[in-house]
DNA sequence: CCTACCGATCGGTAGG
DNA sequence: CCTACCGATCGGTAGG
């Protein structure tokens, strides 16, 4: 790399906050990942705290992007499912860095940018509970005593795929996707 | 409060370790939730990784004690697979602190300690699957498809739990055991 | 349990 | 993008 952009100190902020969350990484140690003394990253951004927000903004987006594209897709609940699934595993598996500070590093944002992270948390967990009721209205997926409840256990599996799956191994994605689907639905 | 004992300033530590992470609570953040000057915890402890070690240990300590009774209570597979999931309930939400930290911030922990706590949460996971085995051999739970990740979907839903679940509103504690139970088993 | 302090490290700025 | 630096804060110690 013959010079280093904006983009690359948000890629390798994603990096650290990931491994070692936003408390634990500092300038300098972000500095030396891209081969820089730390001061010279204030060229590319405001402050540290900038950097969280471009990262946890970019997993956000990632993730909307996915809800929009799966709703969009259209079909039964139980296709449409299948797509918000496939698509959170896509998002978290090929972007597990801006991913993962999305999850778990919201909490140390300001006010305003975290109450912004819960709207689009509750939005998107939203489309899970829409899609739950869609199926059991057309038949294609067994009703559950509460689609809201659904929607949250389904998050919650898919959440912590980063936390243990590697994508060596036996279990590819699409063995994941199915079994999560299978064991959400069943 | 007349004096601070040890115990008091693992809690404490816990607590903060739990809302604002290892690296976001300092020494003297430490002292002031106990009313006391940063140095002065250290008549306690030995460092701020030993009270790290300390909440971890006590979390393992109470998940261990939780499988223990669940297996040790026999039973069919579906019963003690209720037993597991009441039991990691009670821990989770009597002990959000001590139970957050050591599911959270147990990465910040030396190679040797971090290695400790991954044994014991493959021997918890273990235990579940081992369940799963079993109510599918008894004929109390369905077959699924692959116990290990039975064990991984279930356990992923229990630990988002202090994420989102607050005690007070429409759903108390065994409703809330009730629809895991039933969502991971249906 | 506090005061007084240590060297190290933190986020960030000035100036080139 | 680096050097040189700022004040603030860090984990921790000595001594009482």
């Amino acid at each position: 790399m013959t010079q280093t952009s904006r983009q690359d100190v948000i890629d390798a902020a994603g990096r650290l906050f990931a491994k070692r969350g936003y408390h634990g990484t500092s300038m300098r140690k972000l500095g030396k990942e891209l081969g820089l003394v730390g001061s010279s990253l204030y060229s590319h951004v405001g402050s540290k705290e900038e950097l969280l927000v471009e990262v946890v903004r970019h997993g956000a987006a990632l993730f909307e992007g996915s809800v929009d594209k799966a709703r969009a897709g259209g079909g039964d609940g139980a296709s449409q499912l299948r797509n918000l699934i496939t698509g959170h595993l896509d998002v978290v598996l090929d972007n597990r860095d801006a991913a993962s500070t999305y999850l778990n590093e919201a909490s140390v944002l300001d006010a305003d940018h975290r109450n912004q992270v819960r709207a689009e948390r509750n939005r998107y967990e939203q489309a899970f509970r829409d899609v739950y009721d869609l199926g059991a209205k057309d038949g294609s997926l067994p009703l559950s005593a509460d689609s809201k409840l659904a929607a949250i256990f389904t998050l919650s599996v898919l959440n912590a795929v980063p936390r243990w799956y590697r994508p060596l191994g036996p279990l590819d994605r699409n063995d994941l996707a199915e079994a999560i689907f299978s064991f959400v639905t069943r």
